[in-house]
DNA sequence: GTATATATTTCAATTATCAAAATAGTTTGA
DNA sequence: TCAAACTATTTTGATAATTGAAATATATAC
């Protein structure tokens, strides 16, 4: 590897994440103006990319556990954001799915990034825009691996103690 | 705004939505391998990447309260991961920085994302490299606003009630 | 049919976060 | 100069999110 492959990658990183910061923090401002906790955003926003979603799988995606999201859809059932809906062929399972109410509250907040984003998009000259989009989507792809995607948290043991 | 304008920077935002719920997740489950909480190592990081800052800053650029900052940094200080240092030109400021154990649990935690990527990364072409890195800069930037960095949350009031 | 495995929930405890008040220091301006 | 207003951080007490472990209900394997 030379150094300016390193230093690309470097570089590429750092942009990542700034991106990543600035999406954290709209996500948590766009969370609380919608009335939402960050993470109920992230379940809700999970339904409405993936429709009918079982309850565990909801758990992988956004590494909480069982029994937060269990807490987590009891409140959002509570406020008729989503339904539970018990799985027939395997009745243990149990699915879950955004109604009319929770799909207008995630769409109708005014979300600032997005809008921001958006704006100066459109911009932006064709063939600019059509770069970033290859370019945003080959991002994810490299980003992609099953064991990023869904799979619990490996438990090498913690370099130091645990968070207290 | 043409239909195709519209599509495309819809495109973007849904990869983007996809690599901001990877990173996301990532950098869970790193907090989790370092033994640390996800707004402790995102105040690490930052302090990692600015060097020494007040802790009114971070708690800006966190969008945590103040006072969870302090709390937060408290257990981190205890644990020798970052010191205090009280401004001497102002004295009711306080300087936060990373002493040499918090940067190697930062660094020395095996970063699954940042592996993959990287990996991944180097093998592409030199050409779209490059092409990748200006790419994630510019994305970077047109997320980039002041409302959208530092500022704290603009209450204009939930559209729903508060979380609870 | 019993044993084992899986999906979700319940329960109890821990921890993160926050609002409001307290503290300490700085700036303003009469 | 000094008091009032302002700013940065901490303390305190309360609330809400998250979790581990045990419990429940169902499915699968032998």
């Amino acid at each position: 590897m030379t150094e300016k492959d390193t230093l690309r990658s470097d570089d590429a990183l750092i942009a990542l994440r700034q991106i990543q910061r600035k999406t954290e923090i709209a996500s948590k401002r766009l969370a609380s103006q919608a009335g939402l906790t960050p993470s109920q955003l992230m379940v809700m926003q999970i339904l409405n990319e993936r429709g009918e979603t079982s309850a565990g799988e909801v758990a992988n995606l956004t590494q909480l556990k069982h029994a937060t999201i269990t807490s987590l859809v009891d409140k959002l059932v509570e406020r008729g954001m989503l339904n539970r809906r018990r799985c027939t062929e395997d009745r243990r399972r149990v699915w879950l799915k955004l109604c009319e109410q929770g799909k207008n509250a995630i769409t109708s907040a005014p979300d600032l990034l997005q809008d921001t984003f958006q704006t100066r998009f459109d911009k932006l000259p064709s063939w600019h825009q059509s770069m970033l989009v290859s370019s945003l989507e080959r991002i994810a792809a490299l980003l992609d691996a099953e064991s990023l995607e869904a799979a619990p948290i490996l438990d090498v043991g913690a370099l130091d103690e645990k968070p207290r």
